[in-house]
This record gives C-alpha cells, sequence and structure tokens, in this order.
DNA sequence: GATTTTTTCAATCGATCGTTTGACGGGTGC
DNA sequence: GCACCCGTCAAACGATCGATTGAAAAAATC
C-alpha cells in the first residue's frame, strides 16, 4: 500500500465533522498548535479517524488548505475573465481588477461552516503562516492566478514597470492578509446599524487605499495598446 | 521558588549562544516549529541549559520576541518626538511619519547577528504570527507607540475621519509585516549594482505606496490648527 | 440472509516533547 | 583548606505527540 492512501472526497459524516472540527481549531489556533486529539475530540470520532479519512495529519492540513483556497482563485480568474471580455481591447479599471481579487473570499464564506470572523482568520493564516509551502494542489491554482492578475494590473498601470508592480502588488497582498488575519478588532468600530457587519464598506475601503497605493505617482492614462510580453511571478 | 526565576540579563556566554541560536532558528523555522533540543543543539548547550537561564522554553521565546522589538518601538517614538519638534505647532508631513515608523527596522538589524533577510523574517513572524498575545513587557511598548502614531496620523490627515484612519493603518501595518516575513522573493529583481542590496529604495517605495494609500481621497489641506481629542487604540 | 467492503473503536506503539534532578567542577571569599 | 555559589552536564521524568494494529460494528453488495 503506497503513501496517500487517503479515502479522496468521499462524503462521510465523519469526515466531514473532522473536517469542520479542524478548519475552526486551526482558525482558532493556528495549524501548528492544534493536535489530531483536539480535532478527533471536537469531532466526536475516534483518534484514528484522522489517518484512516485523510491518510496523516498532514493530509488533513492540506484538505482544510485547498477547500476554500481552490474556489477562490477559481473564481477570482472567472471574475477577471469576465471583466476582460467586457473591456475589450481596453483595460480593465484598477478598481474593478481589486474587487475582482478579493470578493472572492466574501462569496466563498458563505459556503463555510464557520462565522465571518473565524472564517477570514483561517484564510489569514493560510496566506501568511507560509506564503509558500503550499500543497502542490493549492500552489498551482495560485501561480496560475497570479500570473493572470499581474499581467492585468499591468496593462491598467502602464506607467508602473515592471519590478515597482511586483513591490506594489506584494504591499497589497500584505493588506489583505493582514486585515483577514487580524482585522477582528478593527470589526467593532465598523459596524453598520443594521446587523450585517458592513463586509461591503471594508471590502470598498480596502479597493480604495489599494487603489491609491499601486497607481500613486503614475498618472491614469487612456488605455494602452498592443500585446504585453508574458513573465512569470 | 516563585515562577520567572530567569536568571535576568546577566552576560554568560552560553546564554547569548542559546538566544542567537533561537532567534535563527525561529526565524526560519517558526515559533512553534522549533524543540528545545534543536535549540540547545545549534547553541552547543545543554538541555538544561534554556530552563535555567530562561527559565522555561517560553521564557526564551519572550526575550527573543523582546530584544529587538521594545528597541525598534522606542526608536519610533524618539523619531516621532523630534519631528514633531521640529514641526512646532504644524502637522508633521505624512512620508516623515511612514518613515520614522519603519526606519527603525532598518536600524536594529545591525545590531543582530542574522543576516538582514532572517532578521527581517523573524521580525515579521513577532509581528504576524500573533500580533496580540505578545510578552506584557512588548505589549505595552506597543500600545504606546501605536497611540502616538495614531495621533500623528490623523493630524497629518485632518480630512480623514477616525475610523476610517483606523483601517488605512491597519492595511498599511500589514503591507509592511507582510513584506518583511515573506519579501525575501522580490528582493533578487531589486538588488542594486552595488553589493548593499537596496533597503533604501525598498523604504522609500513602501513610503510611497503607503503614503498615497493612506490620504488617498482626501485633499492634503494646509495645517489644521487646536488640540486633538485623545483617543484608545 | 450470507458475503464482502467500509467504517469505527480501544489499545498500544515508539518517538519526541519540555522540564527536573542530583552530581560534578571551578571560582571566590574567608 | 573549607564553604559557598554558579554554571554545566548526563540521565531520567511524565506527558503528549502522530501513527498503527486487529477486532468489532455497520453498510453495501450479491
Amino acid at each position: 500500500m503506497s503513501a496517500a492512501s487517503t479515502k479522496a472526497s468521499g462524503g462521510s459524516a465523519t469526515r466531514r465533522r473532522l473536517l469542520e472540527a479542524a478548519e475552526a481549531l486551526f482558525s482558532e489556533e493556528g495549524f501548528d498548535r492544534v493536535s489530531v486529539r483536539d480535532i478527533t475530540e471536537r469531532g466526536q470520532a475516534n483518534v484514528a479517524a484522522v489517518n484512516y479519512h485523510f491518510g496523516s495529519r498532514e493530509g488533513l492540513v492540506e484538505q482544510v488548505m485547498a477547500r476554500y483556497i481552490n474556489p477562490i482563485n477559481e473564481e477570482r480568474v472567472a471574475r477577471l475573465d469576465k471583466l476582460e471580455r467586457a473591456a475589450g481591447s481596453k483595460a480593465v479599471p484598477l478598481e474593478e481588477l481589486l474587487d475582482a481579487f478579493v470578493r472572492p473570499f466574501a462569496t466563498q464564506v458563505r459556503r463555510s461552516e464557520l462565522s465571518e470572523r473565524l472564517f477570514y482568520k483561517l484564510m489569514g493564516r493560510i496566506l501568511a503562516d507560509e506564503l509558500v509551502k503550499l500543497p502542490e494542489s493549492v500552489e498551482r491554482g495560485f501561480e496560475v492566478m497570479l500570473r493572470r492578475f499581474r499581467k492585468a494590473f499591468g496593462k491598467a498601470l502602464p506607467g508602473v514597470d515592471e519590478q515597482e508592480l511586483l513591490w506594489r502588488m506584494h504591499f497589497t497582498v500584505g493588506a489583505m492578509v493582514h486585515t483577514m488575519a487580524h482585522g477582528e478588532a478593527l470589526y467593532r468600530f465598523s459596524e453598520g446599524a443594521s446587523g450585517q457587519p458592513s463586509m461591503e464598506s471594508t471590502l470598498s475601503r480596502f479597493i480604495q487605499y489599494a487603489a491609491a497605493g499601486l497607481r500613486q505617482g503614475g498618472v491614469e492614462p487612456e488605455a494602452k495598446e498592443g500585446p504585453q510580453e508574458e513573465f512569470l511571478f
């Protein structure tokens, strides 16, 4: 019997309880500080269940990481596709690119059993804990997504050279990740009078901030044409 | 014998070797993935040495966290003091505030035995791993420093309301932390022809980005006067 | 309803964790 | 020379870690 003998994606109830228990604990404590016994206890399963359903503790970690991140990256690309189709040969406006880049988190939060707060914290941990060294399945999705967005940002900001753009995108990702991982404290200041804790206004704030930082210095020019070089991220 | 029986700040050679070994390992692997035996092995000391010199593993972690963060926060405040003294009753320009906020990292990197790359990574881990829940000694320094800067930013950006400013500062800290923790990959693109890997240009890039994001929307007005309310962070 | 496959379980594995112990050595003060 | 404190050391402590086993239970297949 070779490694990676995971029971694939079957819908066992125990399997799902373990996934949800792991998500909750990982988001609260971090991936390293949670033991498989913590997880099986919360998931009301036997200690052996993790190894049976996921092959190993690490297999479970990878499942947790891939479960929402992959759909988010796919939705990002899909939104970018749509924006570029609508823009034709012109550049997609910067704010719309940023919206496509961050809104999928708000979309996918609804698929999760976790509270908004814990879900964003979990996403923040996945993205921050070690941005590189993610499971292969996830890493690939990141690469193609980032390459696409980098090209689109370059087109929207023709005045910014390649190196500089890289840095500004890095700052932007940092602002986003940090807010997801540690933004909880800010939310109590920003809730609307309604029950809905102004997710939309947070998105808007971030987009405005990042857009200003990204296009700083250069003037927004009128659509530049022609093919762009391909570059790897 | 009560808790916290650390041998205080004595200058034992073993003690210093352990600190440096811990810094190197923590910056490479993270605080959780390093065992006491990893540290003592690298520091060429006995397993018991950590508990003898630092009381416990956690005591050592706190020492590592406090060693550079506290001087950095103090230098930040000192620089802010100087800027405010020079500005008199006028607001300190935004770019100068940001410089005072980030430059101390570049100053303190020289006190460390670590390479620039590892030092920044260590700082990034300290700030990102869990921005709250730092040792008491460190947390206090953060609070006073952040309150001071928040007031100064508010004065430099009178058009931005209190809540909005909080968010923009949060984004700014995120961009900084993320760059320190994961910016290594970017440096190979950005080295000058000289040996000195353009620390200065990175600072400049960050300051320009953050300044644009912070003052986005509002126009930079001419010095606004009058006392400002005190608010807690 | 018998057979086969999948899932769950208590028990246990060896490894590693942080910490403690008690002995040993070398200064220092007297 | 003796007493005392400090630093170091090998050895061992109990606890917990991730993983495995073999049998029982539950589901699925025929």
